[in-house]
DNA sequence: CTGAAAGCGCTTACAG
DNA sequence: CTGAAAGCGCTTACAG
């Protein structure tokens, strides 16, 4: 599996009849090669399919000119959307990127993220909170590195970008609050932080309404108990909460009613609608890109907001 | 932004008091190196936080152990879960993924084929029916390369893992037919050649017991004329339509029989949860991982498989 | 077991 | 406007 011998800058210069600086130069647009001889040598590299190296380039260069983006998991389209925020802004600034992913798990998102250091990338955003703090570390005193999520380790030299959860949370548990419902539990979708910051808001608006709260963390639970609204931690876990109520006959969101957040697309392919908060994702990953570019460490709060539809 | 200057071999080779090749041999566990000094130079290098430089590693050995996956688009399910049996493969091999995408359109698609190119990897791997045929095949020409998906455009040199459309789309109709539907129409996705054999499966089977075809485009035709039941071309578009119904006061499977195609994620998350027809990802990323090291040109087919669940 | 030298494909001063 | 030389970080023969 050897790579086909490419054309180099020799074979162009060779095959220009110039020295191969001259070849460099005129395929770098720098002034100075005139007007004929760079399109004799443009021509002719294009004749034979030459194609530069970017390692060859970056190594001389001492850059990449290539991000890393380090996805929690592929197939999140929370995340996904948030990566091709990334993506145009790099393009813009003639950055390229390259994706990686760890499937959820710290083990594999530590291996994805040192098999980045390795190619020497000139940034990382990293849309996980998953990634043990050490390694975060460590990629930050290599290159610039955000974090765009909310993880429990977060090292002084690195950037963060995530939406305000206790915000988004009272939003929810308010708008529930608003119509009319008393006994509103929370579904917890996992242990981590962005959880139990969603959950920390949730009991403190309750609270300060007199009522008790429940935290449950399977929908089979919910159920055991029948709550009158439910705000779940995130769009996945409230759908399948639907699915479960729907499956024991419950109607709704008259039987049962359910807010989510995230505002992923399957907020919008089941029914009843879900109801659920939105971050502002475009924002999140232009403002971690500002960020890498600047080179300094930043913290970035950046504001949810709740869009209501059929579920609650 | 640039990166900060990382600790070469030499700086190793200084520390440690030896020569550069010695630290090369030493970390590439070559035999020939002493116990002793290769434990001593490793824990010298260890200490001073160094770490190979991939691009100089790359320039020298003429390969990158690097596979590039091209995505049609991040976020659909189906897409990434072949890449993730891709990944285990190629971790498996020792080699690293880098993994694009192109957003459904064409002309990004070949950008990004073509950053990869640059980039010098060793193999592509496209899961995606838009990338135009010459970008397939300048591809192919520099690194082995196969197609999972089914384009219209397939040049010889490049290999291609696809399932098999026509049986699969068989499977559903003739399952729509056993629970005695007759009036079963197609709701076609897109335009993709996927899309046409499935349509033309259909199409085949349903002359082939005598009965009429209809093909739609989205959902309001479909509920415009009340079919008994539907097959559509993907997961994704069999929810919308299971969506739409809902909306209109259908219910499922009573007054709409819906099978979809794929089996992603979102056929279980709906209710009733999705009849579709699955396709064998893992072992389709698998085979496209082994075509690609052996380094020839092969054309595979995998058969899918009927999964019925509660919507048809 | 260990070191000096050449070279991977490119860019960058430095002379002409 | 153009060429010869050095060097990016590494590996690979080739001598000792």
């Amino acid at each position: 599996m050897r790579v086909k011998n490419s054309p180099t800058i020799v074979d162009v210069a060779r095959a220009a009849g110039v020295s191969k600086s001259l070849v460099s130069l005129a395929i770098r647009n720098d002034r100075g090669v005139s007007e004929a001889t760079r399109n004799r040598i443009l021509e002719v590299a294009d004749e034979i399919g030459y194609r530069s190296n970017h390692w060859a380039r970056s190594l001389v260069a001492g850059r990449t000119n290539l991000i890393g983006v380090l996805l929690n998991e592929l197939g999140n389209p929370h995340n996904t959307d948030i990566v091709e925020a990334i993506e145009d802004v790099a393009v813009e600034d003639g950055m390229g990127v390259v994706v990686s992913h760890g499937r959820r798990d710290p083990g594999t998102l530590a291996e994805r993220l040192q098999a980045m250091r390795r190619l020497g990338l000139d940034g990382f955003v990293i849309v996980s909170a998953h990634v043990p703090g050490k390694e975060l570390e460590a990629a930050a005193r290599q290159a610039p590195t955000v974090v765009i999520a909310n993880p429990y380790e977060l090292p002084d030299n690195v950037s963060q970008v995530r939406n305000d959860d206790a915000a988004g949370a009272r939003q929810a548990v308010e708008h529930l609050l608003a119509r009319g419902h008393k006994g509103i539990g929370f579904l917890a979708a996992s242990e981590s932080r962005t959880t139990r910051v969603r959950a920390e808001a949730y009991e403190d608006v309750m609270d300060a309404h007199g009522l008790a709260s429940h935290v449950w963390w399977n929908p089979a639970s919910v159920l055991a108990e029948r709550p009158s609204a439910v705000f779940a931690s995130n769009d996945r876990a409230a759908v399948r909460l639907l699915g479960s109520a729907a499956d024991a006959g419950l109607r709704m969101p008259d039987d049962l009613a359910i807010v989510g957040y995230d505002d992923t697309e399957l907020a919008s392919l089941v029914r009843p609608k879900l109801t659920t908060v939105a971050q502002p994702r475009a924002e999140m990953g232009r403002r971690a890109m500002e960020i890498l570019l600047s080179g300094g460490v930043e913290r970035v709060v950046v504001e949810p907001s709740l869009v209501v539809r059929g579920s609650a």
